[in-house]
Parts: structure tokens; sequence; C-alpha cells
DNA sequence: CGCTGTGATACCCGGCAGGTATCACACGGT
DNA sequence: ACCGTGTGATACCTGCCGGGTATCACAGCG
């Protein structure tokens, strides 16, 4: 037989490696961030890769690039270490039953909409108390896929869904923040096309799953406060649910975008994970959509 | 700072050690299964339980018993293997393009069905070859999350779907098999209420998720192969999917049973999995859910 | 044509995973 | 009561491998 009978079972170390330097597309700078020097780092990478039998990177002298496979191992190594780190999370957690439920949300989405649920919840006798969490745009599938959370709000079709189980709170439609001076917020609609190529306002780029920013002539961001700034500055405009005041500043206007995807905030949790505090909230939150706010907006 | 503060991510190692342990609940034979001596697993297991800060195992002398944590941690430690397992099986599959799609079925299930739909998967140029993979009875949903296959046959309500993409692709009710010699099989129909309790003809016992067996006068099995023996016996008797003929000798009569819950075979995949050859075939199985079978039975 | 910055190589060292031998203890037989 | 048996725990040793330092090879660039 030849040499490339080697073992299955990665080991968590050599994934975390890998993951890094998918990441940084730098050794130096991967074992910098892994606290190891850069030599055991490539030794660790090339032993994955023969182990595999694939390779992963492509090192041409100047930076390094990520192969197809490499594509591939970089999702699948970032779910599988985020299984394990939700074994560890979980099992820590499974001892007290009185724990809080970890609940996690975008900072400044659905402000009314969460204050309301934890209301319902809390008047939910037997209900455990919730603990809420914010993250960055789109971490909220990482959070419940490492255990770090249990519960969280997010919104279709933005995020992807794929593997929880939801249960719908309510739908909106979409405004678009503009500074008042701006000739567009006199307008009392607008559509997507008013909104796509306005001179002086482009949409701002958020980094793809690689890193790299599409092209376009927006500022790139990749936090939710760089954006707020630049939104403050009248940089840049936005097309947001309704619901998200927070991103309101005095001087902006919500202008209505009629035909923008409605969002719809849903309460989602890994699928098959079942527990007593997690139905009971759930049972509030569906007893929530069928309740329309006490004070509907004029 | 006490000395509580320890790291989080486990390695694959410590948690297939537990594992094996769990599964075995004695140290001797799952340091055997795991090629390693006993005392290694014992400091092991004990170091993972000081890392995680919680006990996972009662030793009293006399066997092994998963507490409560114990339990949280093998559900979850399987899943994160699972995810471990797939990111290296996909990432070596990622190379070649053309690699066939591997489809599991449990064996004995749906066969009619599946030749249709591989013969249809054929018909449909550019869709990629299909290699068939038999496992044992629920072990689907483990070869999808390892990513030793890309689709699966799964059976609802009976399988547990949670975290997969699925596709109907056709419904039928359940028949009860029994030897022709007996009084029932006579009977032109049957109710659950008529076999759940049948004098010489106990229902087979399944090991449960923990390994233990539920109660009763059955026989207790956890391979087809051996349901398949007693069936032949005239031993038990089994309810299942009209289309199930596998299971049928010539000796034994196939009864309806009116108010078993019906069966629909599913196609499943990991959710959030897209790839060109797997949409190919979910289209061409929804094309055959619409197009009835050619023959159909009299 | 050196200078800079990249990843790869060579080599050494220490910690830890794993092995062997043995212990401590709970049963069950006689 | 007592020893035999089988359990997991402990003690101690050893070899391997993960990690460190020093250095190389090479591609750009002024």
């Amino acid at each position: 037989m030849d040499g490339a009978a080697v073992v299955d079972d990665l080991e968590t170390r050599e994934l975390r490696y890998f993951v890094a330097v998918a990441e940084e597309l730098h050794f130096g700078r991967a074992a910098h961030r892994l606290g190891i020097a850069q030599p055991p780092l490539s030794r660790a990478i090339r032993q994955l890769e023969r182990r595999l039998g694939v390779r992963l990177l492509d090192r041409d002298r100047r930076g390094v690039a990520l192969t197809g496979a490499g594509g591939v191992l970089l999702r699948e190594a970032r779910a599988a270490l985020d299984a394990v780190a939700a074994a560890a999370h979980r099992t820590r957690r499974a001892e007290d039953l009185q724990r809080p439920l970890v609940l996690v949300t975008k900072a400044g989405a659905s402000h009314e909409l969460l204050r309301r649920l934890l209301a319902s919840a809390a008047a939910d006798t037997g209900a455990a108390p919730v603990e809420v969490v914010l993250c960055e745009v789109g971490e909220q599938a990482r959070f419940l896929r490492s255990g770090r959370a249990d519960v969280a709000l997010m919104h279709r079709p933005v995020d992807d869904l794929a593997g929880f189980d939801t249960e719908d709170l309510c739908t909106e439609g979409q405004v678009a923040l503009l500074p008042s001076a701006h000739p567009l917020a006199a307008r009392p609609r607008l559509t997507l096309a008013d909104v796509s190529d306005v001179p002086g306002l482009p949409i701002a780029r958020w980094p793809r799953l690689d890193g790299t920013y599409p092209d376009g002539p927006g500022p790139e961001v990749h936090t939710q406060s760089q954006l707020a700034h630049l939104v403050a500055l009248g940089k840049t405009l936005l097309v947001i649910p309704a619901s998200s005041r927070a991103w309101q500043w005095p001087d902006h206007v919500a202008v209505p975008v009629i035909d923008a995807p409605a969002i719809t905030t849903v309460l989602a949790r890994p699928a098959g994970h079942h527990s007593p505090a997690l139905t009971a909230l759930t049972r509030a939150a569906s007893a929530l959509r069928d309740t329309p706010p006490a004070a509907p907006a004029p």
C-alpha cells in the first residue's frame, strides 16, 4: 500500500490552526494570533495536508491563497469547532437546571419586540430568567452553534436559518435612513431603485465570507459601530427594518422602501434541542405573536 | 483566582475517549475498543472532568453510570465528532467535481422507490452518478452528519429529521407481518391494539439511546439482521411500511394496520449544504413524486 | 545588488500521552 | 470469615511529538 492510507479523526488543534491561517492568509500573523511560533504552524498545516491527501493552501512566495478544498475545510472546520465548543458549553451548563437562558440578538435590532418578549417570559411563571447577549451582525448563528447562546432573534430572509428550528414573531417592511437634508428625504416613499445608486450616499460594503469586499463606491465596514459612525456622518444610507430605531439619529429621516423584501423576526434555536426553559420561552414567544403590541405606532 | 479557570477547546481525542466509556460503561472494554490501556483512559476522563469542572460519570466500584451532564456530553460529543469527521470527508471529496453522490438508506426499505429514484437521476443528464450505501436502522442521520453520505432516504415520523433539509417523496400505510399460520393472518385488516399484545408474538425491543432496553416480553434486538432472523423464525411480529417487502418471507402474511401512522419517505440532506449534483438529485426526486409509479400494485 | 519579508528547514528540548505494575475495594462463592 | 475475581485508581517510567530558536531559500524592490 502507499503512504496515503493515513488516519481520519483530525484534532481540534489542527482545525484551529488551519482556520487561523485561512482567515489571516499569512502564517506569521496566524501564528501570532495562536500564540505560537511560525515554524510549528507551517509544519502542522503541512502535516494536515498530508493526512488529508489534499492541497489546502497555495503558497506562492508572496502571500497565501485558499484552494477549493481549503475553502471547504474552512467552512467545515468552523462548524466542527463550533460543535466542539458547544459540547463543552452545554455540558458545563447542564448542571444547574435553574440557569438562565441565554438569548443572543444583533445589537440595535428588534428593541421593542425583545422588550415585550422578555416581559412575556417573565410573566410566565416557571420560565427561567433570560439573559440577553448582543453580537455583531450575522454572528447569531455561531453563538447558537457553539453553545454560547440557547436561542436567538434572527431575521428572515437576511440571516441563514439552515439547521435551526424557528418560530415567526413578526413581519415588517424596511425603511431607508437618510440625512434629513437630502433631497430623497422629502419623498413619502422610495423604491430599491431609488436608493441603489444615490450619488454621495453609496451603500456600505460588508466583507464576504472569505474576507474580501465586493466592488463598489461605498465605504468598507465590518462592524455595526463603524456603520453607526458613517450613518451619523451622513456618509452612507441604510435600508433596515422599520423597527430598528436604534440607528435613527436626530438628524436622520426614515422613509419606507415599498419594494424592499419584508423582514420577519424569528426566534431560532438549534434543531433538535429541547429543554423545559426553552419550550417555555417559545410558548411565550408564540403567545406574543398572537397579541398585537399594546400601543400600535400611529 | 481559583483553579477552575481552565481552558475550553477540548481535543477530539478526549471526546472519543469519553464517548467510548459512555457507550461501554466500562473502562476496561472502552480502553480495549480504543486500542489503549485502561489507566491512561481513566486519567484522560478524570482530566476531562476537571477541565469541564463537572462530574460526568458515577463510578461506584461496580460499573459506571452517566450523570446528567455526562448524558449531555455524550450527545454533544457525538455531534462534534461527526462534524469533525465531516470536515475531513468533505474536504477530501471536494477535490474531484465528478465524484459520485453518496446516498445512504436503511437496508430493506423503499426498494422500489429507490430504484425509480436512481433511474430518474441517471436519466437526468448532468446529474452525477449515485453510489448507494446501506446502514442499520436510524443510522442515516449520522452518515449525513459525519459526511460519509451526501443525502439519505429517511422516514417521517420515525426518523429524527432535525437539522436536515427534506423533500417528501411518498407516503404509505403500514402493514403487520405475521406467520401465515397465525390466527390474525386471516383478518383483512388490523389495528394497533390488535397487534400490540399478541400472545406468543411480542414486539421486538430496540435499545434506547443510552443503550438500555425498554421493559417488555419481546426479544432484544439491535440490528436488522437479528430481527430478520426472529421474523423468519416466527418469534416476533413487525409493523412496517407497506413497501418494505424485503422483510416478507414466503411463509409470512402482510396485513394492513389501518390506524398505524402513515410513513413518509423523504430525501434528506444536511441543512445549508448545496452542490450542483445534490440539487440535480433533489430535482429528480421531486419530479418522481409528481409521477406515480408506472405499474401501480393491484 | 543588498534589503526586506515571506514560508520552509534543521535541530533541540520538555511535557504529556501511553505503557506496565500494583493497589484498594466491593462482591460472591464456599 | 475468607479468599478469588473483577473493577477503577495510583505510581512511575519512557518515547513521541508539539513547540521553540536559529537559519535558509527565494521573490520582490529600491
